[in-house]
DNA sequence: TTAAAATTTTAGATTTGTCTAAAAATATTT
DNA sequence: AAATATTTTTAGACAAATCTAAAATTTTAA
């Protein structure tokens, strides 16, 4: 039952691009946790081994109910974590994930629950990615992905989909954070880039790849 | 220069038994660890290879001060971490040691330095065991076994030797905790228990195997 | 609808950390 | 000083996680 830290990987892996995929793909597990096509095969013989994922040569895969309630408890625990050295340790939100990608491996039930407690159970990370709560369940968001959202309609940023160095420190040069208010005000057919207004003043071009990666939900109350 | 899990226990209890012992057995590691000597003698070769200890076949080993540097930097972490856990997210100081015993393996050199700071630099852990610095140097304790301890002097209870359960969960009944006041009282010879007196009130008997395990250190301040 | 390209799996190694059983060295007793 | 016991090391094996190169399968393109 206690999984070790290269399956809790791939796990999370796996749940994740399934969310966008449905079937997910040997080669898409690989590149994303940067490891050969074979080791991927190797760790899809096992996880099926141990009940996790459907799973048949050649047809991709996709985890069951079983791998999907450990992936979200891994998930659970990334973002506790994540929250925790930001909120309290003050790490800034683009310094965290490389260390919660440690410590969500920290094997305690007991821990994670204090740690939940203490932090007052936020709802979401500092990226303001939803968290699961101890039995799974999660907020929903309703968030849409920038490419998507109508124009000159207020929303605010609240997740987004990549945390590279290179992509958070270009949103901080734009001056975009989690819970700035966003809206699309024209786009631009010839690169599929945007100019977005960030909290009602500041006009800034935005390219088709960081919108891609940018998710708001829509603000439904006041303003 | 980072090392593994493996490692820094090996290098973790070579460090604790050498306080000790001086030179370190084979045997002594393996029983500290739970595991076969063969697997010590595996485990010699490569933490030799890395130039952290003194090592010769069949004549015992101890650790060089490379090997110091680096069990100084576990048992801050380990002894941090513990601190957190009972200091913030209210463990029981019984129930700290195993999540302590994966915490310390986190690599984050920002983190421990947070955590550190955040907790407010303590001096010692909820065991009554000093946390080296950054740079290794810790508060000397001057610490003596309550064996070894004068009779009707007031010492302070400061440090237990082992942190089984069964120990603490004696204690507790005994009511003993880090910081009482304890002076022994009288001597029996015939089972070499003790009586001591507990924060100058409560007379209780210990027995030379408890008392064995319990570390105390003169009150030089006033009372 | 074949041929070529891409994807996925298998075969065979390697590293780390562990084990048991046997051999070697050291320590203790007659 | 032998014989015996204990400790330590070596030899050989195994599981987990990874790799590269080759084979199998599926997809795409000619
Ligand atoms: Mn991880
Ligand atoms: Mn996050
Ligand atoms: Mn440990
Ligand atoms: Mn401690």
């Amino acid at each position: 039952m206690p999984f070790t830290a290269a399956e809790e990987n791939y796990i999370k892996t796996i749940f994740q691009l399934q969310l966008v995929e449905g079937m997910v793909s040997t080669n898409s597990v690989a590149s994303t946790l940067e490891t050969s096509a074979a080791s991927v095969t190797d760790m899809l013989k096992k996880l099926k081994l141990k009940k996790l994922l459907v799973y048949e040569k050649y047809k991709g895969f996709k985890l069951n109910n079983e791998g999907k309630k450990a992936a979200l408890s891994i998930i659970r625990k990334h973002r506790l974590w994540e929250t925790f050295l930001v909120n309290i340790l003050h790490f800034k939100w683009d310094e965290v994930h490389e260390v919660a990608e440690q410590l969500e491996h920290i094997q305690s039930n007991q821990l994670i629950d204090h740690l939940d407690n203490f932090l007052g159970n936020p709802q979401f990370d500092p990226h303001g990615d939803p968290i699961p709560d101890a039995t799974g369940k999660m907020p929903v968001m309703t968030q849409i992905n920038l490419t998507k959202f109508p124009l000159h309609i207020v929303g605010e940023v609240c997740s987004v989909g990549s945390q590279s160095s290179d992509m958070l420190s270009l949103l901080s040069h734009k001056q975009i954070e989690i819970g700035s208010t966003i809206s699309v005000e024209q786009f631009f057919a010839f690169d599929e880039s945007i100019d977005v207004k960030i909290n009602n003043t500041l006009m800034v071009n935005i390219s088709a790849k960081l919108a891609q990666h940018l998710y708001v939900k829509k603000l439904n109350y006041a303003s």
